[in-house]
DNA sequence: ATATGTGCAAAGAGTTTGCAACGGT
DNA sequence: ACCGTTGCAAACTCTTTGCACATAT
């Protein structure tokens, strides 16, 4: 999605395009797998205020555009990246946090079969999988 | 595991057997997939009270135990259930929420890949795939 | 001009913790 | 009797909401 894109997209909606707006997602581009609260620290240091508020809600939006989405890599805050970085598979290691990517046609079957079975459009990008990394099992 | 064999284990490691632990294991026993307040809730039909801090480190001593597991089904409180019915992956759906329960062995390629590929031990119990049910899509 | 968006503060879920009293062993 | 366990209340984290003011269109 090109710069000016998104623009047209917010405001055919009806939306408007505001300088946080642009700062969270910029911030979400920049951080990768950021909770709210990095990413407001984040849009922060670039001088403008940015409430922690307006971020969860914009975060929202952009959720809702299709601009982002979120995973929940442990028990606290899930984490946003970029909807077009989403082309992989979080594994997390319970014991160490250690987090890993790996590519999505390892889950292929799973979906495949999700879909066979029950009709279930698996949404990848919101998979995460948990156990224990080599150096801690 | 004997309604005995899990009161020595407690013993054995230093912790005593009470009437709030059994409830609590009762509970997640007959519920399946409850919430600690809900675990609460249904203790509390029992005459006796537990405090829900009670029954958040209970579950938390019985999933150290091995005895109970937990899984996040969506964006709340997450849900508890025995390890022993634990053979199952959650399948959930975004839209309306419905939750099916499939085959673990629909996931063994990708706990096979994940083993060969980076040496990590997957934790199915706790795997949850989110998406879109047959009816949503 | 107008309706959407923002900041602020307060409320709300879910969870954890400190401490005195309680009760298994 | 000893020491683990509980209840209670308070603190804590993460998130949502109401409302007056600000601002993109």
């Amino acid at each position: 999605m090109t710069e000016t894109s998104w623009h047209e997209e917010l405001r055919a909606r009806g939306y408007r395009v505001t300088p946080q707006r642009q700062l969270v997602l910029e911030a979400v581009k920049a951080l990768e797998h950021a909770t709210p609260e990095e990413i407001c620290t984040r849009v922060r240091e670039t001088a403008r205020g940015v409430n922690i508020s307006t971020v969860y809600r914009t975060l929202e939006l952009l959720e809702e555009l299709g601009m982002v989405t979120h995973t929940h890599l442990g028990h606290g805050a899930p984490t946003y990246h970029l909807a077009s970085d989403a082309d992989h598979v979080h594994v997390v290691c319970r014991v160490c946090g250690e987090i890993s990517e790996v590519r999505p046609d390892l889950v292929q079957p799973l979906v495949d079969g999700l879909e066979s079975e029950l009709g279930f459009a698996t949404d990848v990008h919101h998979l995460t999988v948990f156990g224990r990394c080599r150096n801690c099992r």
